[in-house]
DNA sequence: AAACATAGTGTATTATTGACACAATTGTAA
DNA sequence: TTACAATTGTGTCAATAATACACTATGTTT
């Protein structure tokens, strides 16, 4: 916990630097071990779980600032982001960081301001993930989606919109490139959408529209070291993936 | 245009009441005549175009704040509003209402600052707008979206990404209660889905589709008095179109 | 070598979409 | 009054896509 002089500069510093009352907060979603994860930051004392997040520099795009809270968070450049919401309620920031709130008086205390926070998604490749905490927590670490802890402020229902965002994406955008490693297996491609999706799907009709999207290619090589019959790997095609990316997959009008 | 003791006044209201950096600027849809509309204002002299926006009051959510702008702008409560982007750039609002910026120091002028703004599209029935100018504009008036002028800013941007995001809930949930009069033919409604999607739809797999939804009624009653034979009425079950658009329409996996 | 778990491939059925034809209705022009 | 043009209501057939499922292949384990 930092002392009311480390506050006192963080928030004059604050104050100098960056945009008030704007904040950004990142879902950031990883995979791994068949499951869906998201990094999480546990408050230093407290023990209480927030997202991600940061400020906006005063001349810095709030895209650029994304990237660079992440950067700090996971040491990734270049991650996939996506904004998908701005939470604007004069209350949501009513009890952020509130063990600082008396700390100083509110004229000076960057915690009492309201926020409106940018809810940002970014998707990563959970192995190439070195969390590392902020200023004001103890811990950053990665969390089961299907079993999170209590949440601070409104982040239960900016990563629960977030969750939504990223199912909607799933029905007009390739997905997987951000969040896999390199070569990969069918198998384990489908994992993937059935975690996002929380909902079985058939092995040979994944596949085939999978395959019918031309966005993957098939190695010549095998998985091999698993206990059975050994799969393809496959990775993507990445010119084919961008177009979908930037075109999407046909709408149905 | 402001006198410099107006404009003076203005600012320094402004930054006793909203948010500072952050603003809001609404893409307005209406359906006439088969054209899809888009309500812009015009600047007093420099006759430039622009959206309808405004700024967000220290204590107000920011759904409340596009509410309150649209009112202003078309005398209309409850719109249908999408916050559909965050435009962030620091350079985006280096142009913004330029004759004012050299009529006060900066440090005191609310237009040199940057902002923030929050795109919402607003979906409104065309004959129920009563078109107000705002302070700084000459005009309020609908414009053809595909007879647009130039507009101020990045505004021409703003409106690009909010069609698109129009045309993207097409796919994925009902839409034209906002837009339509109660009472409708097939035919008065395909033409505003064509009009979104700027492409020829086939009428008979239109209607089929559009039953299919669930969420039309047939009145008993026909549209007389066109030239030819009667179409009949629709109008839309608002029980089932509201649970169309809070579930939408099922997706792909 | 047999058992087993998982991967690759294919096929029959059903549902959805797309393309199109025809009859009915209404105002207009001959 | 009648023929005509334009438009609406309805239906059908074929192509396409989605779904459900079966069989074979491969590698590990015993």
């Amino acid at each position: 916990m930092l002392t009311k002089k480390e506050l006192k500069e963080y928030c004059s510093n604050a104050r100098e630097n960056y945009l008030p009352h704007i904040s950004i907060d990142c879902v950031v979603f990883g995979f791994h071990e068949g499951l869906m994860k998201v990094l999480l930051l546990q408050i230093k004392n407290g023990g209480e779980w927030y997202l991600p997040g940061g400020f906006v520099l005063k001349k810095e795009p709030i895209e650029t600032a994304a990237n660079r809270v992440l950067k700090e968070r996971t040491g990734l450049n270049n991650i996939f982001l996506q904004q998908f919401h701005v939470f604007g309620d004069p209350e949501r920031s009513k009890q952020h960081f509130d063990m600082y709130k008396d700390m100083l008086p509110a004229k000076d205390n960057w915690f009492t301001n309201r926020f409106l926070t940018i809810g940002y998604y970014a998707l990563v490749d959970f192995y190439n993930v070195n969390p590392a905490p902020d200023q004001f927590s103890a811990d950053c670490i990665w969390c089961d989606l299907n079993n999170l802890p209590e949440l601070k402020l409104d982040h239960a229902a900016i990563l629960k919109t977030a969750l939504d965002a990223l199912r909607l994406q799933l029905n007009y955008q390739p997905i997987g490139y951000n969040l896999m490693p390199k070569e990969f297996t069918m198998p384990e491609l489908q994992k993937l959408y059935e975690t996002i999706l929380d909902e079985k799907l058939d092995r040979r009709n994944f596949q085939r529209r999978m395959l019918g999207f031309g966005i993957l290619k098939r190695s010549e090589q095998l998985r091999r070291g698993g206990a059975h019959k050994a799969p393809y790997l496959y990775s993507f095609e990445l010119e084919n993936y961008n177009a979908a990316l930037k075109e999407g997959f046909k709408g149905r009008w």
